[in-house]
DNA sequence: ACCTGAACACCGTTCAAGT
DNA sequence: ACCTGAACACCGTTCAAGT
């Protein structure tokens, strides 16, 4: 027993391979999903990361999808980490700085790692930290002034507005830089071109929309403001009395 | 000169393969695009589907992307088109009606073949059909009421969030049934099962949102609804006259 | 109990050879 | 001018063999 832990200590400086477990595999496969990593997850570099055979990771991982949302679980852990962190202890009563706070901090933990936005935004884990962020979501918007149920409907357009604007933004950010050079030309190029007489409304606004091509977290941003209007609106008629049930305008 | 002609009208019956063309090739991807063709777009699957080698798409498209782009135009195109059938001659003052069969009508079509939402709901092809629905999208909301500028910012969230949606939707939906059931299972167990104590709200919810899990239409529809309610408030805050620039109440 | 490495069935793409 | 078919560099995954 001894002799075999001295063994193990033996060559701290050998380049012997850390031993192979769900958290070894979990981190080196984060480092790949990163920009800097390079962006790719497959078994073929996750084996080189570790050092090991690529086929290895299968003695840990039922196959490439249980990786996946393993570290789809991670993301989401540090997406509602970073809303805390941004956040005065507790639910304020301030519901718009909330769940602001929440879409931008969920969409920036997937986009620090594009793969897995691609990869599996619109999965469920049902993680606990999942279910403790959907809960506080949902006091928030019922203190706010929403019904129970209508307060859940409203975090479900919230969070799936924003998975499905990050996994759309990291898609295209994925793709080969040649392209994504075709439709900026698309943008600047044809759009900018129009005959004033034909398109007179394009022509005017080609510029801006050129520019909102170029910055996907501007045009995410004035979604959700738009979006967060409606809701308030939808605040605003329940707290006004239980009649009007009318929808529009 | 005649006699070659005489000599391809020969055989109508045989099973000579049609002449590999553009457009018979994007007829033969839609097909395969579709749900009922099997949803996968492969060289393999199309050459089988074209009676050709798998390699001869080659000489008619410069590669893959090249391909699917082409499918992006008519499926874009076909959107337009099934928004224009289903609205009164020439754009009609009824804005919100407008928006809301536009975004329906380009879901409706990209959801028809996932792979092509997929693979390119981000792009922009710049096509004439894409253009002319740009320009008359615009002019509808700057009729209503919003300044050209704050129009175009309006249009580009209005598609932004529809493709961001079905991609979102087609991705989700193009998973192997195994895969999808182990989401729902998360919904349908998970969220249902979690104890009242620690999560009031979520426990009163949950069925609720295990019905809009299996629903994804029902969700874009509500979250159209959120986001139009939110121009709404825009279009009111242009037309009450120039003042009052402050975005949140 | 865990890892290796050959093997398999797929991908998109290239290129020399056919007609 | 267009098509064929072998070939290449990749994928995820399986499985018998090692230790």
């Amino acid at each position: 027993m001894e002799a075999r832990v001295a063994e193990q200590a033996e060559r701290p400086t050998s380049k012997r391979r850390a031993a192979l477990t769900r958290e070894s595999i979990l981190e080196a496969a984060l480092r790949l999903c990163s920009p800097e990593g390079g962006g790719q997850l497959t078994f073929s570099r996750l084996g080189k990361e570790l050092g090991a055979d690529p086929t290895a990771v299968y003695r840990h991982f039922r196959d490439k999808d249980d990786l996946v949302l393993a570290l789809t679980e991670l993301t989401v852990a540090e997406g509602v980490e970073l809303a805390r962190a941004a956040l005065p202890d507790g639910p304020s009563d301030d519901w718009r700085a909330w769940l602001t706070v929440t879409a931008e901090s969920i969409r920036a933990s997937y986009l620090a790692r594009p793969v897995v936005a691609i990869l599996a935004a619109a999965r469920t884990t049902a993680s606990p930290a999942e279910t403790r962020s959907v809960e506080l979501l949902i006091s928030v918007l019922h203190r706010a002034g929403l019904p129970v149920i209508e307060a859940a409907e409203c975090y479900r357009q919230l969070v799936d507005l924003t998975l499905a604007m990050t996994q759309y933004t990291a898609a295209f950010s994925s793709l080969d830089p040649a392209t994504q050079a075709k439709d900026e030309a698309a943008w600047a190029v044809k759009y900018g071109m129009l005959p004033e007489a034909e398109f007179p409304l394009l022509h005017r606004s080609a510029p801006r929309l050129t520019e909102l091509f170029r910055d996907d977290g501007e045009v995410f941003r004035m979604i959700l403001g738009t979006f967060l209007d409606g809701v308030a609106l939808r605040i605003d008629r329940a707290r006004d009395g239980s009649a009007g049930a009318g929808r529009s305008a």
